[in-house]
DNA sequence: GTTAATTAAGAATAATATTCTGCTGTTAAG
DNA sequence: CTTAACAGCAGAATATTATTCTTAATTAAC
């Protein structure tokens, strides 16, 4: 276990809340915002960067888009060792999976997973869940409707 | 309800890759991988966001580096009124609140929820969501552990 | 064939990114 | 107190991109 220190200022949370709020914005904006030089913004994303607080940079495409209109959460019972998550790294290899979770209580994970439809939800857990060894159990929660969904973080000061 | 027509080609998938994986990535630089001119990408990228393919561009900032160490999910069962979702509504304006799902089976919602700790988590429960009217009952499950975690969508073709 | 609508290329200009240098304030050692 | 090391920033110079506009090619409709 790695203990880091970040060591975040005043002026690194203004960044990190502009940049969450909009991942394209340009270093130019940002110091017009901070009312700093350009290569003092740029010095500091780079630090964040580096330094793992700022971990991606991704643009949010809409699901429905792309034809992946079902979303669901799977409970997932399995027989992993405790702290091995054999399972939880297989589930993490689905693409269609988009996150997952290792749960207290339950010796299980929970899962979060995009498909077309029904059809595409059954055919995953008939054809791929079904394949990862350790599952005993699971527990389908279908979403009828997202009222909200990101990942933003509240920031400090 | 409006019905929306996408209507994305193979090119548009080869951007929509390329973005969701480098929210960053300039256009220079997809112009150069896919082959075309700067230009011709420019106008494409600018339509996908009208068409509201792309929701939005957004750094993904480490919690742990904000303080936000603790994530948890939260079944909430209301009293809402189908279709209404006023809890739904109230629950989304919560920062701390990152998702709001609307669930099959259960009048409720499943609510994800990052706070700093344990600590966090109670007073949050206690001082804010205990606010929202029309919750009938809560059942909560912390996160030991996060295996994996984003919002990549899988891209046809 | 003609027309209209898309889509992309290419060129020109505006704006940004990036690098480098030097200044300043802070800290810690002596 | 003095000095050395260092971090953070500004400003200038140059490399790269973004953006706009014009033109050409393609396709579908008529």
């Amino acid at each position: 276990m790695t203990k880091v220190e970040y060591n975040l200022d005043q002026v690194d949370y203004k960044i990190l809340r502009l940049m969450q709020d909009n991942g394209r914005i340009n270093n130019a904006d940002i110091a017009r915002e901070l009312g700093m030089a350009p290569s003092a913004i740029l010095e500091r994303v780079k630090k964040l960067e580096q330094k793992d607080v700022i971990l991606k940079y991704s643009a949010k495409i809409n699901p429905a888009a792309v034809d992946q209109k079902l979303l669901s959460f799977i409970f997932i019972k399995a027989n992993d060792i405790i702290g091995e998550q054999r399972v939880g790294l297989a589930l993490a290899e689905i693409p269609e999976v988009q996150e997952v979770h290792d749960i207290a209580g339950d010796d299980g994970y929970l899962i979060k997973v995009r498909t077309a439809d029904s059809t595409g939800l059954v055919d995953l857990m008939r054809n791929t869940l079904s394949k990862v060894e350790g599952i005993i159990s699971t527990r389908t929660t279908i979403v009828l409707q997202t009222v909200k969904e990101d990942q933003q973080v509240v920031i400090p000061e």
